[in-house]
DNA sequence: TCATCGTATATGTATATACATATGTTCAAG
DNA sequence: CTTGAACATATGTATATACATATACGATGA
């Protein structure tokens, strides 16, 4: 364990956040609170904040005080596509078409390891954009984690908006594949079967829990996923 | 501009850093002669190198100095990756197969960007893993920016794996799609025409001059593209 | 020649202090 | 009710100082 001192009140202050006893918004302790917590002089305490900051955890604000900040939705790193605002923002038309819902127990290792203990929703839609087919999208969500997802009504609201709105996500993977189209996704992209899909499979933590996994579909020509990132990185 | 004395300091050195005036492993100043060169106090240069090595662009060592960081490898983002070496790790054999090489002037506004008034490096070639076709590349380097490209034998050694050892680079940007495998891709990936290919367009700079830019295509079985992400990132 | 140890040195951390700066809040004037 | 000026307050930056800690390098001895 390292021992200094400023490092162990970013790391506490790290894990309320993480663990979402914190939700973005949440105003940290002032410095001179945290003064008086560790008995310390306020540079250290600046010095912990400082670098929380520069991490993006948290916003400061003069005279206001310190919040954790809510997710950006465009940071530099490849981050979690929102389709609705993706869609809109390039001046086209969005729409969700919810095609299934169900509320389902856990089948198989990685569901296991998803639902933890609990239920999933699992939930099939069709994005389009400008009125047509966008992507296909096939959902589990751990309603251990997540439970107000169940009271939520999906059928024109797309669940990935709604949960990156909800559920702050700490870490995530992304998996990128290319697939020939099956008969039954040709038929609801309206694409020849056989034509070349983009897939992304795409699994979302928030600390160490499971908190979504999802699937998407898109037609090869319809959609470019962009990645635009630095070679630094700090640890 | 913000006037602050340690973002000063800071961004001097990044540029130092980013213009490639100061490659990898090259000592920073000492603390106490940054002290001299501003005329400030420690805790000040202090700062400014602790943000630095915080945000992976240098490292420092007790008693021995700070020095630009080398470019990792494996980073927790997306990163750029070297075939060989991953193909290598799965404990498969690698191999490359050049087609052809070509030094040309540029043509289009994308390529004369690309060249900054010097010529450009066209290459093709093939990546085979465990004696099969992996993936076909088809990359332009920038001679104004790698001159000693030209020098190189790439029939054998991928020109990725060179590029990233001695052309270090800062920021890169992956645009993914699929697409369906033309006649000449097919006899190459040895896949049915039409096929899934996954399709990867990388561009990479080095500070503001772009360094390469390389499309990849893969059969769509035979690769996924794994990307691994915090919701944290300081500007 | 080689292994071991001491020491000088650069960085790492923490402190008290001081002043600067931005911005909610309050309150008075219009 | 609105506008705006004065104020209080939390953060931002910089300083001098002190001691801790890791380690490169040279000296010492087998």
């Amino acid at each position: 364990m390292n021992a200094s001192l400023h490092l162990r009140i970013r790391t506490d202050i790290e894990a309320q956040i993480l663990s979402g006893a914190w939700p973005p918004g949440h105003r940290v302790p002032f410095e001179h609170e945290l003064m008086a917590t560790y008995g310390c002089a306020r540079m250290t305490v600046n010095r912990a904040l400082s670098t929380l900051a520069q991490d993006g955890l948290i916003e400061r604000r003069r005279r206001a005080g310190s919040f954790v900040a809510r997710p950006k939705v465009h940071s530099a790193v490849l981050d979690i596509p929102d389709l609705r605002s993706e869609v809109t923002r390039r001046g086209q038309a969005y729409a969700f078409r919810l095609i299934s819902t169900r509320r389902r127990p856990a089948s198989g290792l990685a569901e296991v390891e998803l639902a933890d203990g609990g239920a999933l929703l699992e939930l099939r839609g069709l994005h389009l954009a400008a009125g047509r087919p966008l992507a296909i999208e096939h959902r589990l969500i751990s309603l251990a984690v997540a439970p107000q997802a169940a009271e939520i009504d999906f059928s024109e609201d797309p669940p990935g908006a709604w949960l990156l709105e909800h559920v702050p996500w700490t870490e995530a993977e992304h998996r990128i594949s290319a697939v020939g189209a099956d008969a039954a996704t040709a038929k609801l992209l309206e694409i020849p079967r056989g034509a070349a899909c983009l897939a992304v499979d795409r699994r979302t933590w928030r600390g160490a829990t499971h908190v979504t996994k999802v699937r998407q579909l898109f037609p090869g020509e319809a959609y470019d996923l962009v990645a635009r990132f630095g070679a630094s990185r700090g640890g």
